[in-house]
DNA sequence: TTCCTATTTAGAAAATAATCTAAATAGTTT
DNA sequence: AAACTATTTAGATTATTTTCTAAATAGGAA
């Protein structure tokens, strides 16, 4: 559940993917599976990965589990990555 | 030198330390390799990843070769970061 | 040139992560 | 209860990453 939860989960593409497909709206895990080319459990692993890291959270529906985007984990990497930006260097912002 | 060579390279705890290090001033890679329990060449592995990254630029002195943050690599990630804080979540700033 | 010192590169080994197949769970519908 | 649908879990396999040892490079000092 610590920043580096979170940096490990948004390492992998596919996962970002999935994060930018939930951006929108919740999505079943079956739905969120279709967008890509790898079998139902794989996809299952990365849900997990995402939800352990509490990028998103889950909800179930009859007998489908949405899956919701739970962006305000992010603050601890904004904060990290704010927290280099020291006045030193030559073209930053 | 995309966001996912950035990513990748921040989501090890060595290179992530490897940057806070550099925050204040640049190290020579000796230096760095100092500040861990692993072997040179494994913290010379990590510098590569971090300049592919364009993370850190090196500069060459004597037979030492120095190491500076460049944070400005992070742009895309906060952009990122930001473009999936949408308008529907609970808790966000 | 020969000897240091700093660092990287090459290649192998160990550890971790991503993917698949098959089976298990759980809730629905009939 | 039995059959169906959605999804996860277990275990094996493959791929990627991290680390190490040993050798190579490169520049400075004797």
């Amino acid at each position: 559940m610590a920043m580096s939860d979170t940096l490990k989960a948004i390492s992998d593409p596919v996962r970002r993917q999935i994060l930018e497909l939930l951006k929108t709206k919740p999505y079943a895990a079956g739905e969120i599976a279709a967008h890509f080319d790898l079998k139902q459990a794989t996809v299952s692993y990365h849900l997990k990965l995402l939800k352990q890291a509490g990028l998103i959270t889950e909800r179930k529906e009859k007998n489908y589990i949405y899956y919701d985007l739970n962006a305000s984990v992010f603050e601890d990497v904004l904060t990290w990555i704010y927290s280099l930006g020291k006045g030193g260097n030559d073209d930053e912002r």
